[in-house]
DNA sequence: TATGCGTAGT
């Protein structure tokens, strides 16, 4: 008897104790430090079902997406949490197929598990599937699922479908209000949202909705208005409007409205304290954080990388060093801005000396290693890291790509189990990059066969590439596709557009492109003002960039390669002269080798070879390929040996890997009769194992 | 004590 009692007290004890453990575990799990979760989960004697699904839910939080698998996988008694738990981990991380495979094996389903596969593919952008879902679930269906279809719905600017839902369902409830008008307000319906918020159902959040949504639209003389009716604004209200003045570079204001606050949380500090990094010179952030009553990791990640991106990153690593918590986020600002100035060793010694790396902490060593040039070390820490995502891999793809290394690009990409839009944009991007064309378009075909979507980026890349290659019938299978998928209105594609058709000679199409164009930005003119500088038409060129100051737009360094290069194959001597000085002393622009180059070929085309040669002993920055390039064809053009040959030299020493180089000056060489040097140059394209130029390292 | 749908900060 007694022996019983004992052993039902002792079980009783037990199962408390695994309560309380479950219940700390929970709370480190929810603060963040998973680390600690990880030691009480592995200190725990006894574990129930609870106590692996809120570890499994800690490393889903965490991205430790393929940990919280195994653990799942391996876990004794799984429970319709434990299933619901690991697919909504999935579906956070966007393993779709991976969710949907789970959801059909479990063996009981409950209304959570219904809500996170609609939620899931909702999120994907996959509506009907999500709606196919929503459609099967059995009995009554849960008001939660509603919801997140009518998000789904809000979201992908299906506004009439998620407001037909928001009829149907039979009993809405704030949340059901508040995801229909979420679409609206985050797609900058603003218009739509007034007259939907005049006749929903309103709590607090659907005036912070709203507030959020005319910050975010830019419209701040509408926040202010709209925030003055707010009966009672809350902290969040608050923040909303103080981070609309800060976004809109109105410190004064935002400092104002800060003091006026009733209650300041963490959060509202952080906004100021950003707001400062931003906007202030360093010390006026330096100044808030002293005064700061609260401070979170946010806090000390924020001045840290502010303090390191002024360039004070001995401050920035003093001011880790009294940090009284160990925060992997600032650790990792320190880090970037080391590896922003090129202090890639400085960085390692940070990294090293750290007990623990998140993914973000990994990947931005890695991409400040293939920053700085150093593909080694990045190859050795990527291949050293435990849960690489998807940044982790297109990093290293990007990095390989912009070397000039597409093979190892291609390597890594083909090892991706899994891949995303970037990764396809990182290959594309670097076959063009690399003047492969050919390839790029190639595995732009690949990629549409495939799940990954295109977006403008993608897009960019392939009409590039088709500038590149005259081919005027694929770019206007491109145009299709980007009418087709909404990205028509983006403006970087339509700037790919003008640079493609103008580039195959097209400079009407161009044109017509640019003037339906809903957002010009600078880009755009550009690349109309190149456009036509491309296409012989000097005198257009100048009317456009007249155009462009007419409407208030400052040219910048890029419209001026542009403008000069008009010129310069208009043969407008006088006009480029004028630009090129209208450039430095009226915009204050400082000339680089680009500009430069353009002269040279402009002052040389026209015979004025000295003039140009005087020009360049005259630039403040080192002459580069194009400039000496540029001096090299006119002196061809007029026959000046002597000086061909000096800019030939050069030009060898800055590219000596380029064949056509040697080529040059072994021609000019022969043409002066200097037949010896002419047959030294021809040598050294075989001693030093010169490559052919890229334009036909590709395919035929 | 563990899982889902709407609002502020890196």
């Amino acid at each position: 008897m007694a022996a019983a009692a004992a052993t039902k007290v002792t079980a009783a004890a037990a199962a408390s104790a695994v309560f309380r453990s479950n219940k700390e575990l929970t709370r480190l799990a929810r603060s963040g430090q998973l680390a600690a979760a990880r030691r009480l989960f592995d200190a725990m004697p006894l574990r129930n079902t609870v106590t692996y699904n809120a570890m499994l839910s800690a490393l889903a939080r965490h991205g430790r997406i393929d940990e919280a698998r195994a653990l799942f996988d391996g876990m004794p008694g799984r429970n319709t949490v434990s299933w619901n738990a690991m697919i909504a981990a999935l579906s956070d991380h966007g393993r779709v197929a991976d969710a949907r495979s789970l959801f059909d094996r479990m063996p009981v389903r409950d209304e959570f598990s219904w809500t996170v596969m609609v939620s899931c593919y909702a999120r994907g952008g996959d509506l009907e599937l999500a709606r196919d879902v929503l459609d099967r679930m059995p009995g009554d269906k849960c008001t939660a699922c509603y919801n997140a279809m009518i998000s789904g719905y809000a979201k992908n600017g299906r506004f009439d479908d998620a407001m037909k839902l928001l009829r149907e369902m039979p009993a809405p409830d704030l949340v059901s209000w508040n995801s229909a008008l979420a679409g609206l307000t985050q797609s900058g319906e603003m218009v739509r949202a007034v007259q939907f918020f005049d006749e929903m159902v309103k709590d607090m959040t659907s005036w912070n909705l709203m507030l959020a949504g005319f910050v975010r639209t830019g419209d701040l003389n509408a926040a202010s208005s709209f925030f003055a009716k707010i009966e009672s604004p809350n902290v969040i209200s608050w923040v909303t409007l103080l981070n609309g003045y800060c976004r809109a570079g109105r410190i004064a204001d935002a400092r104002d409205l800060f003091d006026r606050m009733p209650e300041r949380n963490v959060v509202a500090w952080n906004v100021m304290l950003d707001g400062y990094v931003h906007l202030s010179p360093i010390e006026e952030a330096c100044k808030l954080f002293d005064e700061m009553p609260i401070k979170n990791s946010i806090s000390w990640t924020t001045i840290i990388s502010g303090l390191a991106r002024a360039g004070k990153l001995q401050e920035a690593k003093d001011l880790l060093d009294k940090m009284s918590f160990n925060c992997v986020a600032a650790k990792t600002a320190l880090m970037h801005g080391y590896l922003q100035r090129n202090m890639a060793d400085d960085a390692r010694r940070i990294f090293d000396g750290m007990e623990v790396h998140d993914t973000v902490c990994w990947n931005t060593m890695i991409s400040g290693y293939v920053q700085c040039g150093i593909l080694e070390e990045a190859m050795l820490l990527f291949q050293r890291m435990p849960n690489k995502d998807m940044v982790s891999w297109n990093t290293m793809i990007a990095g390989y790509a912009q070397d000039g290394q597409m093979h190892k690009a291609i390597g890594i990409f083909r090892r991706m189990n899994r891949r995303n839009t970037v990764s396809w944009n990182s290959v594309i991007s670097g076959f063009v990059q690399n003047d492969r064309f050919v390839d790029a378009l190639h595995h732009f075909m690949l990629m549409r066969r495939g799940t990954n979507r295109a977006d403008w980026s993608t897009y960019a890349s392939c009409l590039r590439a088709c500038a590149n290659l005259a081919v005027l019938h694929v770019g206007r299978q491109l145009h299709n596709l980007l009418v087709r998928s909404g990205h028509i209105n983006d403006s970087f594609a339509g700037n790919a557009l003008i640079s493609t058709y103008a580039k195959c000679g097209r400079i009407l199409e161009a044109k017509q492109i640019f003037d339906e164009m809903v957002y010009k930005d600078i880009v755009s003119w550009n690349a109309l003002i190149d456009g036509y500088a491309s296409n012989g038409q000097g005198t257009e060129a100048i009317a456009v960039f007249r155009e462009m100051e007419a409407n208030g737009v400052r040219p910048d360094e890029v419209t001026f390669v542009g403008i000069l290069s008009a010129c310069s194959h208009a043969g407008l001597i006088d006009e480029g002269l004028f630009f090129f000085y209208s450039m430095t002393k009226e915009y204050l622009l400082k000339p680089v080798a680009e500009h430069y180059a353009c002269m040279v070929d402009l002052l040389g085309r026209a015979g004025k070879l000295n003039e140009a040669f005087e020009l360049v002993q005259g630039m403040q920055i080192q002459p580069n390929a194009g400039v000496w390039g540029a001096l090299l064809g006119a002196c061809h053009m007029h026959k000046n040996h002597e000086l061909a040959q000096l800019a030939a030299e050069r030009l060898s020493e800055l590219e000596p890997r380029k064949a056509s180089n040697y080529v040059l000056l072994s021609n000019i060489s022969a043409e002066a009769g200097k037949w010896d040097e002419s047959e030294k140059a021809r040598a050294s394209i075989k001693e030093k194992g010169v490559n052919k130029p890229p334009g036909l390292a590709g395919s035929t």
